[in-house]
RNA sequence: GCCGACGUAGCUCAACGGUAGAGCACCUGUCUUGUAAACAGGCGGUUACCGGUUCGAAUCCGGUCGUCGGCUCCA
């Protein structure tokens, strides 16, 4: 991509926002300066919420410092000292910046182009701007966190230290975002997943491999049947092909050469040429599969779904949490198809997107167009024909539909570019989960044919598509969308009896029992407990139904009624309470229906 | 993998060179409870692990493992 353009767009796009941020980051650049003569400056952009500037620094920064650093920047701006724009030379640029490896580095590959310096008090800095008129216009902001970042962004570049500040208009909207924050941290999926007994992970089994608690695992399956019933309905299939495959098929598929240090090391078997791998993904599996059985132009379009767990070794710095595992289960599909049947299962897919996606009140996405960088031939496969052809499909697929969608190079698989669907969160964070990729590559690869109605073979097209991505990334995601309360078709319990006293017990077991005759699933809390006490944990464990049974309910065969967040419904007969609760559970709604049922 | 921070009882945290402590949870007993925490007693830690410095280490140093914040990567 070629740089400058680049950085023109992001310019000349430059938001009176950014342009504040851009300059606070300037200020905390003067600001270290001034602690560490020494520092050596890399880049200072402003980014969503804030801004950060990466430094080389004669020694790790501490919490501390960045006390020192922000009562500096205080300093500066109610000095209010002005930013002074002045155009150099590419000479008088290198004579400036004599001592700072980096931006000669910078200076050099912008060449003799439009160069300028932008300075404010003492501190000079290498930058096209624009900034405001001077420091004391800066809004309230501060600084969040250290942490490494390689200059420009590649590994085999020294790493930096990068100092990361946030900054707004007015100190009730940074107060707002550091609430905002908090609020997140309050609904981390690693924290609500211990508390509600979900996951955990251990040490003895090894990193990045949840494991699933009794509730964790009623809510995987509760998630995968519904995609994978979901799925059914809109004639997909479901196939099974283990765990294992033997290394020489990925030698095949091209993945070896793309993905070998992603995956785990190989088991050799006794024979030599059994040498094993744990399966990281399904396509040449599936394309396998497909390979076994004749296949007619009239059995296309084909969809092979399955949901298995796939084992790939990322970086111990990349695991976090159930986001980012080494054990992972994709409700995985390849399509395949003739060419002109691209676009008909690319809508069938979409559909089946959004109906998922907004079951699970994930209705605000957009679409990215994953393109491959013509440039990178390490990354993509070289066939300049085929990619063609493929990224022609995407694109007449997401026109016909009236899609918006943001094209985006360098994106793509090695195989094919894909339609990538970035969906926000309760707390408006974005995430990709779906995804739809065209491969052109791969079938050819793996001898992929049909028979076609000239009786002659053909190579057919796979479709590559994800629904929710995985499981495990999702269930993470879901728990922090919905803060732990789930809707009460995903809900591992759906209601929890409560009996007043010790004696109401058999009555509460009876109870339990017809719950789970109608596919109810209800817990007894059976514990000489008083009833507060039992009321508030089933509300900490954000049970959607509590429902209390005493004297009153087992004379006159009803249960009362709470809901989750505290709506007191009050007593009604067993058959109103199992009509209320089928009607939410069948209409996977959302939110527990909280009008009383009519007497 | 890289940079930095951190790892004390199941959880949340205290002690920060001088014999490791609290609340909650758990166990036992009493109470039999009507819509968000009854009362009393008890159990529980080679301070992640291994090594070093020191008369003495949870505390200082080195290594390993793990977690967190980022970077990088993501079929």
């Amino acid at each position: 991509m070629p740089e400058d353009t680049n950085v023109d767009v992001v310019e000349k796009e430059m938001t009176p926002v950014e342009r504040m941020r851009h300059s606070g980051a300037h200020v905390m650049a003067e600001a270290v300066t001034d602690l560490f003569p020494e520092a050596r400056l890399g880049i200072g952009p402003p980014i969503e919420n804030g801004f950060y500037y990466d430094f080389e620094l004669p020694r790790p920064l501490t919490p501390d410092d960045l006390d020192a650093i922000e009562g500096r920047m205080r300093e500066s701006i109610a000095a209010d000292k002005r930013f002074e724009r002045r155009p150099v030379t590419k000479e008088e640029a290198e004579n400036l910046f004599s001592d700072q490896p980096y931006k000669l580095e910078l200076i050099n590959e912008f060449g003799d182009g439009s160069l300028s310096v932008y300075q404010h008090g003492d501190f000079v800095d290498l930058c096209r701007g624009p900034h405001v008129a001077s420091t004391g216009e800066l809004w309230p902001f501060k600084l969040m966190s250290v942490a490494g970042a390689y200059w420009r962004g590649s590994e085999k570049n020294p790493m930096l230290q990068r100092i990361y500040g946030t900054m707004f208009p007015t100190e009730e909207e940074l107060e707002e975002h550091l609430q905002r924050l908090e609020m997140a941290r309050e609904r981390d999926h690693r924290k609500l997943g211990r508390e509600l007994g979900l996951f955990t992970f251990s040490p003895d089994i090894g990193s990045g491999i949840p494991l699933f608690l009794p509730r964790g695992e009623m809510l995987r399956h509760v998630m995968e049947s519904y995609v994978r019933d979901t799925q059914t309905r809109y004639g997909y299939q479901h196939v099974w092909t283990g765990n294992l495959v033997k290394r020489e098929l990925y030698v095949k598929s091209g993945h070896l050469a793309h993905y070998s240090d992603v995956m785990f090391p190989v088991m050799q078997g006794e024979g030599e040429s059994e040498v094993y791998m744990l399966k990281p993904m399904n396509c040449p599996s599936h394309m396998t599969l497909y390979n076994t059985q004749y296949h007619s132009y009239r059995d296309l379009p084909l969809r092979y779904a399955e949901f298995s767990t796939l084992y790939r070794y990322e970086r111990s710095g990349e695991l976090a949490g159930l986001t980012r595992v080494r054990a992972l289960t994709q409700d995985d599909c390849h399509i395949f198809c003739t060419e002109d049947q691209i676009q008909e299962e690319f809508t069938r897919a979409i559909e089946l997107i959004r109906e998922v996606l907004s079951t699970y009140g994930l209705s605000d996405y957009r679409v990215q167009l994953s393109l491959r960088d013509p440039h990178d031939t390490d990354k993509f496969v070289a066939d300049e024909e085929k990619w063609n052809r493929a990224e022609e499909a995407l694109r007449s697929s997401l026109d016909a539909l009236g899609i918006e969608y943001e094209p985006v190079l360098g994106e793509a698989a090695f195989y094919g570019p894909k339609a990538d669907f970035m969906a926000k969160d309760a707390l408006g964070r974005e995430w990709q989960l779906s995804t739809i990729q065209i491969d052109f590559i791969q079938p050819a690869r793996l001898n992929c044919e049909y028979i076609g109605e000239d009786g002659q073979p053909h190579t057919p097209v796979v479709i590559h598509r994800a629904v929710t991505g995985t499981t495990e990334r999702f269930l993470g995601i879901l728990i922090e969308h919905f803060g732990g309360a789930f809707p009460t078709w995903l809900s591992p319990v759906q209601a929890m009896i409560l009996p007043i006293a010790d004696r109401h017990q058999e009555y509460a077991r009876h109870l339990a029992q017809r719950l789970a005759d109608t596919g109810i699933r209800a817990e007894v809390d059976d514990r000489s407990e008083r009833l507060q006490l039992k009321i508030r944990e089933a509300q900490l464990q954000k049970i959607p139904y509590t429902l209390v049974v005493g004297n009153r309910e087992v004379e006159t065969d009803s249960v009362s009624v709470r809901i989750r967040g505290g709506q007191d419904l009050g007593s009604m007969p067993v058959e109103t309470l199992t009509q209320l609760m089928r009607r939410d559970i069948d209409q996977k709604a959302l939110t527990p229906p909280i009008e009383p049922p009519a007497a």
